[in-house]
Parts: C-alpha cells; sequence; structure tokens
DNA sequence: CGTGCGGATTTACGCACGTAAAAAGATAGG
DNA sequence: CCTATCTTTTTACGTGCGTAAATCCGCACG
C-alpha cells in the first residue's frame, strides 16, 4: 500500500505556511500576502511562488486564516426543507451567484425544526460569517430568532416573511401579483376559480389565500377556499391536493370547476385526483374542470395534462437576494433602511387550465 | 431603533471565553472543559455555569475551538447535483444520522462541475474536516482526486462509484440485483423489456445497463438497449426520455412493449411521450404498452398512471455511508480493508407496468 | 490537627496564520 | 554610482481557545 510513490501523487504534502516559506525560499509574511491577492507581491516573487506550489502540495488552513480577520468571506444560508425542487433551485442560484460574488456559501437545512433553524443560526455566528441569508419556516415562534440574527450580522430574508418582521430585508416574488395573476386569468377562461390551500409550513401560504381573495373581489366573484380543514402542517403537498379533491370528486363536487392551487405540487395532487375519478381538466373545452398551480416547479410541464402555472423567478429572487447581502455587507450599514425586493410572476399556460 | 433595550434581548454579549470567565467567576480552563464536557466538571461548578451563561450571550468562537484540537466533529458531503429528490432524500438521511452521531455536516453541491467538486474537496481538507462522504460525478477525469482524498482522511463513496476504484469503501444499491429484480418482474408479465438508458452523467447509468443486459441474457431474452445516441450528458432526465420514446411512438415503434427505463425521471418523460400519443401504458391488459423506472423517485406514485418501479433504500444508504465514515473516521484505520455495502432494490408494483 | 485527595485554578505554551513596524534589500532613475 | 522608491524580510505581537503541568483549595478521614 505504498500510497505515497504513485505517479501521480509524488508531492511532498507541506502543513503550515512556515514550512512552505523555507520549501520556497520566500518569507511567511509574503506567502501570507500573495494568498490573500497573488498580485500584491511583485511579479517575479509571485512566479517563484506559483512555482514553488507545483512542486509541493500545500492548502492553507482554514480556521487559521479566518482567525485574525475581519471578513471570513463566508455568507450562511438556511433552507427549510430540501426535498423540494424549489428550495433546491433557489440554492443553486443563490449558491451560483455567491460563487461569482466570491464568497463561501455554508448550507444548513432546518429540516422544519425551529430548533435545528436556531442551532444552524449559532453555528453562523460563531464562524462569525459574514451575513446570513435564511428562507425561514412558517413559525410564529422563531421570529424573534431572525430579529436577533438582523441585529447582529447582514441578514436578509428570502421566499417568505412573517408580516411580524415588516422591517427586515427580503426578497421574493409578490404574491399579490403572482396570484392575482393567474386568478385572473381563470376568472377570463372559465369560471372564476376555487382555492385549493396547502399546509401552512410558511407565510407564502396565507398570503396567497389572501391575494386570491383580493382579486376575486376585485373582479366581483366569491371567493371560495377549500383543503384548510385541520391537517397537520408537513410537506406532502401531493398528498394533500390528492386527498382534498378526492374526496369532492367523489362526492360530486367541484368536477367541472377551475381550481387553483396554491402550488404545483398540490396541483400534482389535484391532477391525480382528477384522473382517479376519470376527468380531464384542460383548457380545450370550455366549462370543464380546470387544473392549476403556482411556482412553475419543474415537473409541472412534464405532467398529464401539462400544469398550468404561475412562475417564480427563482433565479432572481436567489441572485438579488446575494447581490443584496453583499450590498449590506460591504456597506456595513446597521442603521440603513431596509429593502423589499419583489419578483412578479409570469403566467405558464399549458393543458391543464 | 434602540435595539438594545428589547424585553426579548437585555443579554450582554460577551465575545471571549476569557470575558466570560471573569463574568461568572469560573477559569477559563474550566469553562473550556465545560464546553467540551458539561459532566467534566463537578455538579456545582456545571450549575454556577449554567446558570451565567443564562444571564450572558455567549457563542464559543468555531475556528479558535477547532483550532487546536485533533477533531474538529465535522465530516464534508459532496453532493452532484441538488435538483433531484433522490439526492436531497440521500442528504437528507445523511444529515440526520450526521447529527445523531454527533457530527456537524458541511454540505457542498459540486453543480456537475469536476472543477467545483475539487475545490470542495480543497475546502474539506483545508477545514480538516474528520471525514468526507461524496457522492462522485461520472467524471473519470477526476478518479484520482478521490483517490488522494482516501489516502488522506477517512473516506466514503456514495451512490455511484467508478469500476477504477475498486479498493475505496462505497455504499450504494445493488444494481445487479435491483434492476435484475424489475428486468424479471417485466419478462414475467409481458414481453421482454426494451431499456431506455440515461444520458452518462454518472457511473449507475451504465451498471444499470449492464444488469439489465445480464439478467436478459440470463432468462434467454435478446436485451435491446435505446436512448444512447450522443446525447450531451446532462440532468434533464424527463425530455431526455420523452424525446426519445416521442421519436420511436410516431414512427409507430414500441408501442405494446415494456420499456424498463434507467430511472423514474426519465420514466416520467416516457409516460408524457405514451400521453401524447394517445397510449395507455399499464398492467392492466397483458400485451400492452408498460413503463417501468428506477429509484422509486417521490413523485412516481403521483404520476398517471401510477409509475411501477423499484425503490432504492434511500434512508438505509445514508445511515449506512454515515456509520461506515464514523467507523473509519475512530478506528483511523489507514491499512484497514475497505468495505463495500450494498442495498437491495424493492420492488414497487404500481399502474404502468 | 495533620494527611490525603479530587477537583479547581494558575500559569504557560501551542495552533496556523493575520498584521503592523522596522530594517534590509532590490529596482529604477538620474 | 548614488539616491528615491518599492518590495521583501525580520521581528514581534495578536486571534480565541486547547491543553498540560503545577499549584491551590476544600473536604473527609484518621
Amino acid at each position: 500500500m505504498a500510497k505515497t510513490d504513485r505517479p501521480g501523487d509524488p508531492k511532498p504534502r507541506i502543513a503550515t505556511m512556515e514550512e512552505l516559506s523555507v520549501a520556497i525560499g520566500v518569507s511567511r509574511p509574503t506567502l501570507s500576502r500573495y494568498f490573500q491577492d497573488p498580485t500584491s507581491v511583485r511579479d517575479t516573487t509571485g512566479d517563484r511562488i506559483r512555482q514553488g506550489l507545483e512542486r509541493v502540495e500545500y492548502v492553507p488552513n482554514f480556521f487559521a486564516t479566518r482567525m485574525n480577520r475581519k471578513s471570513t468571506g463566508m455568507i450562511g444560508v438556511i433552507i427549510p426543507y430540501l426535498n423540494d425542487l424549489f428550495f433546491t433551485r433557489l440554492l443553486e442560484s443563490i449558491e451560483m451567484a455567491a460563487m461569482e460574488a466570491g464568497y463561501t456559501v455554508i448550507t444548513q437545512c432546518s429540516h422544519s425544526d425551529p430548533a435545528i433553524e436556531a442551532r444552524a443560526s449559532e453555528t453562523f455566528l460563531s464562524m462569525s460569517v459574514d451575513g446570513a441569508l435564511v428562507a425561514p419556516l412558517g413559525n410564529q415562534s422563531d421570529f424573534e430568532l431572525h430579529e436577533r440574527l438582523n441585529a447582529r450580522l447582514p441578514f436578509v430574508l428570502v421566499d417568505s416573511r412573517p408580516a411580524t418582521l415588516p422591517n427586515i430585508d427580503f426578497v421574493g416574488t409578490d404574491h399579490m401579483q403572482s396570484t392575482g395573476n393567474i386568478t385572473q386569468y381563470l376568472c377570463r377562461v372559465g369560471d372564476p376559480p376555487i382555492f385549493l390551500a396547502m399546509p401552512r409550513v410558511n407565510f407564502n401560504a396565507v398570503e396567497r389565500e389572501r391575494a386570491y381573495v383580493a382579486k376575486m373581489e376585485e373582479l366581483g366573484h366569491e371567493p371560495m377556499i377549500i383543503g384548510t380543514e385541520a391537517i397537520r402542517p408537513d410537506w406532502h403537498f401531493e398528498p394533500h391536493g390528492f386527498a382534498v379533491l378526492d374526496e369532492r370528486f367523489s362526492r360530486g363536487h367541484f368536477t367541472d370547476r377551475s381550481i387553483l392551487c396554491v402550488n404545483d405540487r398540490v396541483a400534482i395532487g389535484a391532477l391525480q385526483a382528477a384522473a382517479r375519478h376519470g376527468l380531464d381538466p384542460g383548457r380545450a373545452r370550455r366549462g370543464g374542470l380546470r387544473i392549476a398551480g403556482h411556482d412553475d416547479y419543474p415537473l409541472g410541464p412534464h405532467m398529464i395534462p401539462a400544469l398550468t402555472t404561475v412562475a417564480q423567478d427563482v433565479e432572481a429572487i436567489g441572485r438579488a437576494a446575494v447581490g443584496r447581502l453583499v450590498e449590506k455587507i460591504r456597506a456595513e450599514n446597521k442603521s440603513g433602511d431596509h429593502l423589499v425586493t419583489l419578483f412578479d410572476g409570469v403566467l405558464k399556460v399549458r393543458d391543464s387550465a
């Protein structure tokens, strides 16, 4: 098992910068400056260092470099739930934007548990991240956690926010616009829609309900919301959508109505329920069953029928959130006013409504 | 904006353990011992510390605590791609298992980019994580990266592995068994299946193909693989499955055959293609079109028709991977023999095949 | 009241690197 | 060749905490 003399890895390993400095004949402080900014040393010195680094294997110690420094170059991100492609897309765009901005992102998933969320933010504080980005749980109980974080470091909420925290930076979708948008569309092409709600896992659930009601009243229709009845909040959206509509359909209700689901995953369950009852939702005929969603979940286009929805601009949200956070980090503005950045949803008319 | 005198947060902030020790009248080394193991100090002292901590806000500095210590209590996890519920479920089970074992997990996503994967493992080394768990890319080019990691720290591969690295610990599914299992099922209930392959994003793609061929030959059938033709490898599985079968169906091919898709996401695309051509895959009739997948993707049960598949035991894989890693960490066994842990897939017969 | 003992404190050093200040050296311009 | 300027080196201290050794303290025992 002579692992040291494989052709691919003959480089001697160097553990500290001290050793490195003797190995390539450059002083340690110079090396330190080089690693923080290669252009801060003279070209000839830089070349000598680069040549030296080719011949040995050395990675600076992460902790030591971060210890005695004002900025750690890291931002913390908290996501409430991983098994949902909406959040993975959001996370992806955040990671990409952060990478471009030169930050290392530390991701923690709260797994819908306020205790884990609290632990994660403790971790961020103890790592002195430069800033934190959090997509909060719906729990009202931990709003003071966010307020504490917000007071201690550059902080931006993403995706959903409690109404109780109006003065924290926020980036998300304008649900008034997006939900209003698709509500209006449904009213235009068919009967005024019924709203199929979702478990109250976060604040968006309620916000969309409200947007639906507002638009309906604006258009002079009677709002009607189903699916709010006593289901414990979890992330099993598809079964929820299925269960609610399966029950209704089997009683012969709503089989020729427009149903606006609070999100696409609920809508997927709704489509399943329709299929089970031999119903064929679609926009083709006037007056029949229609099912629409919200979010533009990646699998929506592959449903049968393809799901009509309104898309959140996840890419833009992630990018803007990172942008705003970096801005706050650089400005170090404690008293500065907060910003709320909302993106419009865009209608994706496909086959189901 | 007097944020300091809110009722919820009157606690004075203490930055270092030194200050803490004077604030609550206990020596710093004692505090240090307490934080590493609260039971290592006398009860009366522990109580005094606990009371003190209630009155102030203090979190130990993450970097400083890890600096001069043999173990950092962290394990690094690399995932190739986030927008796939298979990986998020794997990650979730890994995080849970690690949390139970008392480790902090640092997750990095390689976003299908070998360069990012390399950067992530550099990060792990520089953070001196206690061990690393990686779900590799399919790229042959970075196998030496894994070998280097494996030589330098406790290391376990998950989910997929290059055939070129037979002596690295691995935890995953026994594709010979799982794919063989469903192949056999399909042969039993209908025509011998055609295999719809996927872009070669990792080694499992090839391994399942081989398992299919082996089982078919064992049963005396002629294997037939489609979908391998010159598509650049990416993670857009559903469009891939759709495109391949859409083309075949429109030429009238395979419309009454059994089609085994390399995974459920491809199968979802396949179902969509079938629907588009007015085909109705299902196990109900003998001799008709059947479509089956692999993995038990969370949305499979909600497809129309519900997708027949063979489930990977993601939970067990994640748990076993962490278990094995922790074992290696504790043993610090450099020369120890490697283990390959494979889990069986279990058949999920639903409606589509 | 002297002794022994477990736990706490004091003291001191180490970790790997950032960083500031002073001294030394190299480069370019004259 | 000499000086003004830039860069590097030397030296030294700081970061927050782990850790070991020595000392101290309080308590029970004889």
